[in-house]
DNA sequence: CGTACTGCTAGGCAACTGCCCAGCATTGCT
DNA sequence: AGCAATGCTGGGCAGTTGCCTAGCAGTACG
């Protein structure tokens, strides 16, 4: 009754701040954005870490306890990066460029995938999608007010979603092997983005 | 040598035009849309169908043909239905009624996730994809030179792949919970579109 | 010295997977 | 009647999965 306390519902867990653990999380990402969260397995996972699989449980009480700590750190990350950027740019056509950055879109595709049908990473999912859609809302804007344009153009929240759209369908298609169409419209939004703020850059 | 003629290289396979084989079809179908793709297995398809296993491997030589059957079926069946519409559609606001419609999208969403890692089903989604792409292309570019405006309105290419990113943001953020925008930016797709063309329709 | 805790592991259970084979009964052709 | 094709099934093999239990060796601390 002394070693093994586990306080009768929960077994023994590894640090959170474990470099193993890291390790696994690290394995855990690379699986899933080189062979989709199906192929993300106790053993696969461990074995691409060169570690032994029973970690893995050591680390995390389930799978789905693994998937949600490779998204949060993942999204930690992003978020504290994307934050430095939003608030140093200071153009439309900055704030695009970033939006455009197919790093984060191909990893937030594969979550999506996975969360459609566990409730859990969606709720964690939607959590962030908020918090990063409002970054983006206040960087828009302010960049907006800074350039005048007021009636001419479009609501933030607006402006917002049409990038988020635009760069969602640019990369899945990109990673499909559909381009047509994509040299026209990159050429068509930087067009509208000089014409609202010649000073560019 | 006679009842099993396997001619050395493929093993007995059931009629392409059978009823089983269309059950099983649709219960590998409805699978893929409610659990996702990570749970159709070949004992459970069956199992939704109310059929024996083995059934599934006598239709399809390996889940990889099943996936691929399923997404065939249901895309040419979509292909004809968004034809007949965008050929009898005469106003941009038809149009965009038709991108939105959620049906096709979740159901392409699922199977993107899935083709990220098989190679087989993504060039089939790509083939679809520049079909449908082209269908769509035609009916805008009918639309835009009917109602005018060449230089002031973009590229009828744009306007695709702005409607479709669009769609896809919309359809997927409401998958996850996420609403904020949504309204706003609905009501000023609207209202472009009534600038464009105010006899609306 | 003893005690408590930590990182890690050997081994295993029950469930599930894709896929195959041999063989049944029925239908239709000759 | 004879024969072949067809729809279907019982049974099984080999592999993988999530997760658990019991225990080992090392370190920190009283």
């Amino acid at each position: 009754m002394a070693s093994t306390i586990k306080t009768a519902s929960t077994r023994r867990l590894g640090a959170p701040d474990s470099r193993t653990r890291g390790l696994l999380l690290d394995a855990a990402e690379q699986l899933m954005l080189e062979e989709g969260y199906a192929a993300v397995s106790s053993r696969r996972v461990a074995s691409r870490a060169g570690l032994k699989p029973q970690l893995v449980h050591y680390y995390f009480r389930t799978m789905d306890d693994l998937f949600l700590a490779v998204y949060r750190r993942s999204a930690e990350h992003n978020l504290e990066r994307y934050a430095a950027a939003l608030a140093s740019a200071r153009s439309l056509q900055e704030l695009w460029k970033l939006v455009i950055d197919p790093g984060g879109t191909a990893f937030v595709m594969e979550f999506v995938a996975l969360a459609n049908h566990r409730k859990a990473i969606r709720t964690e999912i939607a959590r962030h999608a908020e918090r990063f859609r409002q970054m983006q809302l206040d960087a828009v804007a302010r960049v907006l007010h800074g350039c005048g344009s007021p009636a001419n153009s479009c609501p933030p929240v607006v402006a917002v979603l049409l990038m988020t759209g635009l760069s969602q369908v640019l990369v899945l298609e990109k990673a499909l092997g559909i381009t047509s169409g994509h040299d026209e419209t990159l050429a068509f939004v930087e067009r509208c983005l000089r014409d609202l703020n010649p000073s560019g850059a």
